[in-house]
DNA sequence: CGTTCAACCTGGGCGC
DNA sequence: TGCGCCCAGGTTGAAC
């Protein structure tokens, strides 16, 4: 489920297709389940094609492709640079090589002098649950700034990140996913980082000293910054992959996710496995103390 | 302010 | 072998 290591790495992954031109958009009828596409595909395609991709953003779990105003300068006024916003959600992956099954969406690049090459950009999902929305500048803030999205997990620094956290009532693990107060972190990497820090998923943030708020920080980043480096996690559906279709490798670095159960790999006492907001958190009731 | 639930979807795993 | 069920979790929005 991409989070911040897998978006970053998405981000990575496509870096070739910066500073090429945009041909023609595909969108495949059939037997693709239906994706939120804004505007639809058609009007969508006729506002891209033409368009030069200048820059690969990552927001928080999302990537934002700015794209060139078209025409001629007197004509940048008027329309402006373009972004394609990208949510993969629970299994959208954007490649560069071809999917395992019939994409979503397919951006034909060409144009570009120094290599002169062909390219393509696709994005797939096996559940259908991502969007792609092209947005003006007023529309990127909309989804991606600061109203939606608070400082990237990534480098927010250690003041801010606890100054955003440490107020709140909410369990630890729940005020973590909340991307508004720190963007990126997800379901799988909110475990990992807990257990390396030693903190109990479901102490109220209210609870934690300012000692251990700067040991969440510094787990946080070394755990987010060791998972970008090994291309983010695959699980055993395998649905996520990276741009050139190759598995992820830091699910053999997880310590908790995933393994209700099993011994935790420090002390031996069985993982357990609780709900949270309705979704799974996994720790170690012996290394995590409250 | 916080929590809970439903909705969007499909495929893998499970019990029977 | 197969059917029905639950589960995975990012995000939004409504209800309490």
């Amino acid at each position: 489920m991409p989070e911040l290591p897998e978006v970053e790495t998405m981000r990575r992954g496509i870096a070739t297709a910066i500073g090429m031109r945009v041909d023609s958009v595909e969108v495949p009828q059939g037997r693709l389940r239906p994706l939120l596409m804004q505007p639809p595909p058609r009007e969508l395609a006729a506002e891209v094609c033409g368009r030069v991709i200048e820059a690969a953003e990552r927001h928080g779990k999302r990537i934002a492709l700015r794209l060139s105003s078209p025409g001629s300068p007197r004509r940048q006024a008027a329309t402006g640079c373009r972004w394609l916003v990208i949510e993969p959600r629970m299994t959208g992956l954007l490649l560069v090589a071809e999917p395992p099954s019939q994409e979503h969406v397919r951006l034909r690049l060409g144009g570009r002098c120094d290599r002169g090459s062909q390219q393509q950009l696709l994005f797939w999902d096996r559940r259908g649950l991502g969007t792609v929305r092209l947005v003006d500048a007023a529309g990127l803030e909309q989804l991606c700034g600061p109203s939606r999205l608070g400082p990237d997990a990534l480098t927010i620094d250690t003041a801010t990140f606890a100054s955003r956290l440490r107020d709140s009532t909410r369990a630890v693990k729940v005020a973590l996913l909340d991307q508004r107060a720190v963007a990126g972190i997800g379901n799988l990497y909110a475990a990992e980082m807990l257990f390396h820090a030693g903190i109990d998923p479901r102490v109220r943030c209210r609870q934690l000293s300012r000692v251990r708020w700067g040991r969440l920080h510094a787990v946080m980043q070394e755990v987010l910054a060791e998972a970008v480096e090994l291309e983010g996690s695959t699980l055993s559906d395998a649905t996520y992959r990276t741009a050139l279709n190759e598995p992820g490798r830091y699910q053999a670095r997880h310590r908790v996710y995933g393994r209700e159960g099993q011994p935790c790999p420090a002390c031996g006492t069985a993982i357990r496995r609780i709900v949270q907001a309705q979704r799974s958190t996994f720790f170690c009731p012996q290394c995590q103390r409250r």
